[in-house]
RNA sequence: CGGGGAGUAGCACAGACCGGUAGUGCGCAAGCUUUGGGUGCUUGAGAUCGCGGGUUCAAAUCCCGCCUCCCCGACCA
């Protein structure tokens, strides 16, 4: 491609209202343009990088022996009214009516249709396995759509299912799918982490996400550093404490703590450590008020705690509803004398001689112990965090990361297949619900979380695997030597396979070459009078952020040694 | 949905408090200049000041209503 003939939009200046770096790169090089909240133009640079991560996902989900279909976007709605999600699914669905009033929904996800197409399609369990997947838009009305390319309204996904005759034969379509993803992150060049997730709404029983690692990433996961343990944070549990020491237990006390609520408050104001207070919170939990209680240096995880009160949600009780419950302004709950149901950290109920609230107003608890001054029910209910022991192999540390959720599989189970009777014959003559997995991966977002990982001051360095192009080629002046030269080595290297860029536009060199950083493509091949007079053109990696170290390359070998550079990065 | 912020030329912004000829930089067009990291100079085109209403002789500016967008949080296969 030429660049004067290109449409590639490249601009000095970040849209104002950018906060992250994909966001910013992916603008300011010409990729995308907002059309509006969490939908935009992919404009020609932005669907070539688009088409690469389709064309790998479409290569692993094949090779894995996945099936492709397209499904349409414009939905019935009675598909989820019998699921039920028609309801469930809230604001998060568009929806629509036709000129009759019928009513519609735009896709966020396929498992009503693809089931549908299972019951009709799949008679027995000589049909299965099978994994039917797709790669098209999907909309969302998202609460806050935002960073580009990393949350939108319209996205594109890959979505697949899988339909399996029994359990066994879900796990190993579910472990085709893990061992697919890991092929299609690592061909892409990402550095990720495969973690224990909430199944959330799905309830499906196994679920991992695929996280790919970026400071910038919404997701909080923990990592074991010894083995292969990994968990969003929201699930994630740590090694267990060892039991209390049997340390000499100190008489309860009550000490006076005049407007010292907080926890930064308190240790300083009495001199004691974050480990040994009793951070007590309480929660609307249905229609009780429960109190968690955690260490002082820990903080609650509110998934862990629903699930341990068996419910899919809790929230931070009102101020009114703490008054209510402990006779005390917020900051002055504790474990000891709470008539409610109480629910006690691990780490918690070994705390010996502990400081708590003691449910009345500038008032604490010293010396409090578990057993003696309160009891409640033991439980995991804390976020684990950076040096926590890994709950697997109980000898490495955790260590705390930020992720982007590129991926997400699921073992479904029966929810779906029953609900809409994708009934299949089995050896025995019994009919029995298809046994289903879904698996995601966020097409769209990959474009933006690739840059995420690969950036640097002056702009994107894309993997080879993921770049428009592969090679930017720089002439520099008018002489007409370079221009040819610059000619024939892209004549050369198109036959040879290898995209290339060719800036060939009436700009002075410093501009070629900003814009050849912010592009980002993987290697830069630069033609100048003064080398080309020596027989030489210039090839530099994009990674490569001195300038002075590109390596000269004879003309006669250019074409050749570019073409294997490239083949080499793509492998 | 809660909190905060912003809508003025293609982009980034000033002007608003204190009403009176709509401005700057980048980009765009033309000319000269320059040519290995966003060259310098000159000239020019380009705006229903988000929308609707109100106050006023006069509204980008003051008042009321609405819309859109962004950030933090909640939310989120």
């Amino acid at each position: 491609m030429l660049f004067s003939r290109a449409l590639i939009p490249t601009v000095k200046e970040a849209p104002q209202d950018a906060a992250n770096a994909s966001h910013v790169m992916l603008t300011r090089g010409g990729f995308i343009r907002r059309v509006g909240a969490g939908m935009y133009d992919y404009l020609p640079l932005g669907l070539r990088v688009l088409r690469k991560v389709e064309s790998i996902v479409r290569e692993e989900m094949d090779r894995a022996g996945a099936l492709e279909i397209l499904m349409p976007a414009l939905l019935p709605a009675e598909y989820f009214k019998e699921t039920g999600r028609w309801d469930r699914f809230g604001d998060t669905l568009f929806r629509l009516k036709d000129r009759k009033g019928s009513e519609f929904l735009l896709g966020p996800t396929h498992e009503e249709i693809v089931t549908d197409i299972a019951r009709r399609e799949i008679k027995s369990y000589r049909d299965m396995p099978k994994n039917l997947y797709q790669i098209q838009s999907k909309f969302r009305d998202e609460p806050r759509p935002r960073g580009g390319l990393l949350r939108c309204r319209e996205f594109i996904m890959k979505d697949a299912y899988s339909f399996d005759a029994d359990e066994a034969g879900a796990k190993a379509s579910y472990e085709k799918m893990r061992v697919a993803y890991c092929r299609v992150f690592d061909r892409m060049g990402l550095t990720y982490r495969m973690v224990a997730a909430d199944s959330g709404a799905m309830g499906g029983s196994t679920s991992a996400e695929f996280q790919v690692l970026a400071d910038s990433g919404e997701d909080a996961i923990v990592a074991c550093g010894a083995c292969d343990y990994a968990a969003n944070v929201e699930v994630a549990t740590v090694k267990a404490p060892p039991a209390a020491a049997a340390g000499t237990q100190e008489p309860r006390a009550e000490v006076h703590t005049p407007k010292h609520g907080t926890i930064d408050e308190v240790t300083a104001f009495l001199g004691v450590t974050k480990d040994k207070m009793l951070k007590s919170l309480l929660y609307a939990a249905g229609d009780q008020v429960v109190m968690a209680v955690v260490r002082g240096d820990h903080d609650v995880n509110e998934i862990l705690l629903a699930r341990a009160l068996g419910l899919s949600e809790v929230f931070l009780a009102s101020e009114a509803d703490v008054k209510k419950a402990t006779g005390a302004d917020v900051g002055f709950a504790g474990p000891v004398g709470f008539t409610g149901k109480l629910l006690v950290d691990r780490a918690a109920s070994v705390v010996v001689n502990g400081v708590a609230g003691a449910n009345k107003t500038d008032t604490h608890f010293k010396g409090v112990n578990r057993g003696r001054d309160f009891e409640g029910d033991v439980v995991d209910i804390r976020l684990a965090a950076t040096g926590d022991i890994c709950p697997k192999c109980e000898k490495g540390a955790l260590q705390s990361y930020r992720g982007i959720e590129a991926g997400h599989i699921f073992i479904l189970g029966t929810h779906y297949s029953e609900k809409m009777r994708a009934l299949f014959s089995g050896e025995g003559q019994e009919q029995k619900p298809v046994v289903m997995g879904c698996y995601g991966i966020g097409v769209s977002r990959l474009v933006a979380t690739a840059i995420e990982q690969h950036n640097d001051a002056d702009g994107i360095r894309w993997p080879m695997s993921l770049a428009p192009y592969h090679v930017a080629l720089v002439t520099l002046g008018k002489d007409q030597a370079v221009a040819d030269a610059g000619k024939k080595l892209y004549d050369e290297l198109w036959a040879m396979g290898v995209e290339v860029l060719w800036d060939d536009r009436d700009e002075r060199p410093g501009v070629k070459f900003k814009d050849a950083d912010l592009i980002g493509l993987p290697l830069r091949v630069t033609i100048g009078g003064k080398g080309l007079a020596g027989g030489n053109i210039e090839l530099k990696p994009r990674t490569e952020p001195d300038p002075k170290k590109a390596e000269f390359v004879p003309v006669a070998d250019a074409a050749r040694v570019i073409a294997a550079r490239v083949k080499s990065l793509l492998s």
